[in-house]
DNA sequence: CATGAATGAGCGTTCATTCAT
DNA sequence: CATGAATGAACGCTCATTCAT
């Protein structure tokens, strides 16, 4: 059976809007700052960007995005100034934006290598559940960082500008067509595809809490609950 | 098969907790509002607590909690200042538990009166999901304002001061005696009744996203994939 | 050598005065509260009256003017609203004069009877010292209490009312014509009698602090070197 | 007789105590102040502080502690708005300390070179108390701020941080090696060096007053009437 | 005599951001 | 590339006091 190959995590398409978007804004950053895009910054930008994008991630992991201050970021990146924030990002916005692009990145380079060559729906589902629930319980802060910048950042007019965490809209996009294929196969029973991606998408981050909570589950008994299950819910009724 | 008396939420044993809590505070309301517990409060402080409890849960649920500040939760109550809310609760942290209570207790009002003459596992299972389903696809301000509460409020040090929702973790620990009891009278097959109970709840969460986003499921389609989901996910393998 | 008369405190007509100011402020009390002087208050009232100043007193001594605020004192009290001690005082200022009052009053029933009966300038000087520093330091919360109104309560325009403290002025007011009826008998020296009169008080003040920190001086050995000074400082050069 | 060495004010110590605190402090300045110690602060960041120093003595001479806000310094000072205040100083105590230095580092470079090279007990007291009585008569501002701030300024849990005034201390600890050194030497009759350090201080406050007070006595006069006071006080009986 | 409800003004502090070099 | 200086707006909270019974 053959997998769609839109499968893979759109991050890449996530990326190219965050820096559209952040070329765009360049135009107002009246601050002086660097003026352009990722493509022409230098090695020393890069690096402080870094810094701060790793210390902003750290932040908002334990303190939560309530917390997440300009002052705070300073002091965790060991800077001198918030001015080398918002010198180096313009806006608060842009330096979530710019946390969001990181961690979508890093996890996109980590799960996508993991889920290729399955040829079953089964085999590409319990795949990506795997990789999925590793990659978050190695990566506890950088899950977070992005729960708490989707459900907390808002624009101007107070609607949440990341409707949804970016993984996790591309995880369920990338559990859909898996399902859908499995369904047009035979090989999965029907359901509504949809609310099966989410309910899944929620195990495995239901699974994360589980595993921090006594008394613990293992990562392999985790893994393994979750495709069984995600087996038992999909398969055809024998 | 019998079910666990202890099925019932928790809300009361919640409730009794906020209100020692608020009990125990009432010496340093030092900035003169009422200093009687809930059960001697006069029949206009009520009215006024409810009215200003039932704004900030609105502002909760539209804006976040970031953006619920005295200022907006006095204007969508239409009264005259904010210090007429720091009167009837003493501080904002009150206030939010004051939503808790509020919310808690609405719910397990609805909830629980659905739940009761359940006899089997499975029955007792579908109940409860139902019930909450219903309840939380009727009340979205109310639970979009919990949610809030419980993700950002946080104390001096910083630390969540409710870990998981209030009706998270009463739902949580009502529907895992049920798992348990299945388990043992061989109705349901062998998993972790901690992990199950997380994924069901995080599923009844995920369906009321799924109900909103189109193409829409109604509320009887969402019901009918969750129930079947669980009964899948739980029967004993044939 | 016969001292004046007018050695004893004056503590009366500042009494007087106070009075007239709060018959006076009567009318303006529309908050609803007793609308008599002194003389015809209930006794109900009395005790009232007498437990808030009390508080008030140890507030002022332990927290300072700035902290002692209507809800501290009721806390202290023990009573159920700042609203009764604006019921029985009108005004913080009002509340102020009140505890000055209470505190020079059972200051000069203290001192006054220990100073009759002494017929020389010395003798006069000598014992009023000692009562006055005795009583001081019996009475360290009224002293404190006394200081921290005197020196912080101010009127609508920001000027102190109470210029030197009452008993201070009292005090000096009491002790001049001591030295003056030395100077004029011929049995002390001649200086500035107003700067001594304010030194020797100055001195007894610092002697309550001395005594107060180590290594400690005794009461007497404090009234010892203090009444030495004062000879020593005013007596005719040999 | 020789006077012991470390007769000078010890202002330099306390300046250091400040110091070392305003640095240890440093890390918790989130709001994004100037983060350097005194030593490296740029020309224009000291004019500013300086300009809001001098605001501040004002105010608290002129207004008292509780009356000195943000917002009288800011009027006052002619700048734009209080952010400006914690801009510089962090936090209010900060400020006060900053004033607490300022004046007591003043007062230092006036008095002490006033007191060097007396030999005799007697003119060392003698000169100290004239340096002292002058600076006072001509700082009253200044004397009157230190007075405010070190009666006042209380920590989180409601005690003064400041026990006696930083030059009440420095000078108290100024004269007391003198007065014993007189002792030692057989030119001072015997009685408590600390008593008498404080009297003598209280004596040179109450001085202040006096000077102030119809009728009015001049500067002269009263280092005159303090000396000889002082003389007659300490000197071995004839 | 006592209380409940309400209130406007003000507090110090923190926020992200902009204007200068 | 980096920093220093400045800023208006908003925050939660506390103040003494007044209007009702």
């Amino acid at each position: 059976m053959p997998v769609p190959a839109s499968v893979g995590l759109n991050v890449t398409r996530l990326r190219n809007e965050l820096l559209m978007r952040v070329t765009e804004t360049d135009g107002r950053n009246e601050a002086g700052g660097p003026s352009a895009g990722a493509s022409e910054r230098s090695l020393a930008a890069s690096a402080r960007r870094a810094q701060i994008v790793a210390a902003a991630i750290e932040t908002l992991a334990e303190s939560g995005h309530g917390q997440t201050t300009f002052a705070r970021i300073k002091e965790r990146a060991g800077i001198s100034s918030t001015r080398l924030i918002s010198y180096h990002f313009g806006t608060k916005g842009e330096l979530m934006d710019a946390v969001l692009e990181e961690v979508g990145l890093r996890a996109q380079q980590a799960i996508s290598q993991r889920v290729a060559g399955e040829t079953s729906a089964l085999g590409a589902l319990t795949a990506r559940i795997e990789a999925q629930v590793e990659w978050a319980a190695r990566n506890p802060s950088s899950v977070r960082a992005m729960a708490e910048i989707c459900r907390n950042e808002r624009d101007a007019e107070g609607v949440l500008r990341h409707g949804t965490e970016v993984t996790a809209r591309a995880n369920v996009d990338a559990l859909e067509p898996i399902l859908r294929a499995g369904q047009e196969s035979g090989e999965f029973r029907q359901f509504d595809t949809g609310l099966m991606a989410l309910t899944l998408k929620s195990a495995i981050d239901a699974a994360i809490v589980r595993m921090a909570r006594p008394p613990r589950l293992s990562l392999p008994q985790c893994v393994r609950e979750l495709t069984t299950l995600a087996r038992l819910a999909t398969r055809r009724e024998p």
